[in-house]
DNA sequence: AAACGCAGCGAACGTTCGTTCGCAATTCCT
DNA sequence: AGGAATTGCGAACGAACGTTCGCTGCGTTT
């Protein structure tokens, strides 16, 4: 993947427009709002992307790409298939926590974009998945000597990027402890998890006709 | 928790107009986009809703007080710790995948709801928490006779319900298999990465050291 | 039968939205 | 030095926003 430094400024603006827009949506921040919080006016924010859809589409490009390169760059000096995990879960949760804002925004989604671009982001999206999801099919292939089908190495990935990405709705450093060893708390617990084969419940049949049985029973708080 | 069924109505109007803020988020769905898919007049709706907070409100409301309520029936007849466990994860699961919409509202946050309204709201949404942390808490007791430590719990916890959470963005039952055997993969990884201690792996130093060279050189992937 | 309250609507309100335009200042290239 | 491009801004545009108003039916109560 070549590369190509962005436009004096802009990454400083990006990153303030992804802060605002972490908080109240794509929609819910106004020009206005952006045009204040990075000092410009209204009008001379317009100098460094061609609409708000675009803003949009910058930020998503530059998270992406950031994060993949990163990860790419990693994954060059480490050859243990443990190790490989280790530092893809590394490499997120560290990009994650450093780019709060420009994270989230990611996490919103591209709705609002047109077909062209979202495709793009989309694109790169799938390259990031593929990668860590090739280091979890290494590192269970390598630890077990058998393969996971695709379907089932897919819902694995997918579960352990649930994990990584719902950090930023809870993680504090101060009552969770350094991220060193969250990382490392999700490293154990996912690596491990994968590894011991399925566990049958016994009682699961139960719990299914119970569910069945109470669903219907469905009301609303009362709010004084 | 008292209950009081909803205003004759509301319900499929909550309904459909979280299926649309789900796609265009809270801001970027007008109130007449919300009138043309319920099949009500712009200013008819205001008879159900006082204001497009409210609105926001009573879906988050409604979605949390249904999914805890839901629970709270579920584990009055389920007593084993990890039957609790799978109970929790089925119920979350189920509920999730049939209300996708809903749910999906509830995860972009309350962010624009005044301060009376999201202190409501958020404390729902932690006596949930609660009643998951403490199904956690359970069976990590009950395998290992061991007690974990309120920061670890929480932590565990929150990993849970990002697996769970995830779900909506990747989960599609024609390409990923039944819901059932999801919730079985849920349930495997999580209980099973919980119980076996942590990990230490030998090259995490030199995967940290990896980290802090390589990300300095971050480009924004060209985009012809 | 009269009075009332409720569900529903079209029209309009004041505001805010994203974007454009014309023009000044600065920087860059030659 | 001088023209061209870039960076910046205030003012204004039409469109879309959430909400309100006054009115029409309709079912229920008195």
């Amino acid at each position: 993947m070549e590369g190509c430094p962005l436009k004096e400024g802009l990454e400083e603006i990006l990153n303030r427009c992804s802060h605002l827009m972490s908080k109240k949506g794509y929609h819910g921040t106004s020009m206005r709002d952006l045009a204040k919080a990075t000092g410009y006016s209204l009008s001379g924010l317009y100098n460094y992307f061609k609409s708000k859809d675009e803003l949009l589409f910058l930020i998503n490009l530059h998270g992406f790409s950031a994060i993949s390169t990163t990860l790419r760059g990693m994954l060059e000096s480490v050859v243990e298939p443990e190790a490989r995990l280790y530092a893809v879960i590394y490499n997120h949760i560290r990009y994650f926590l450093a780019h709060m804002g420009e994270m989230r925004v990611l996490m919103l989604g591209t709705q609002n974009l047109d077909v062209e671009k979202s495709s793009t982001i989309n694109g790169l999206k799938e390259d990031y998945r593929i990668q860590v999801q090739s280091i979890v099919d290494e590192v269970y292939s390598a630890k077990t000597g058998k393969r996971l089908s695709r379907k089932d190495l897919e819902k694995k990935t997918m579960l352990l990027f649930g994990m990584m990405n719902w950090v930023f709705g809870w993680y504090s450093p101060r009552s969770h402890g350094p991220a060193d060893d969250l990382i490392e708390d999700i490293y154990s617990l996912f690596l491990r998890g994968l590894l011991v084969g399925r566990s049958k419940l016994s009682e699961a049949d139960d719990v299914r006709r119970i569910y069945e049985a109470n669903k219907t029973k469905i009301f609303l708080a009362e709010v004084n």
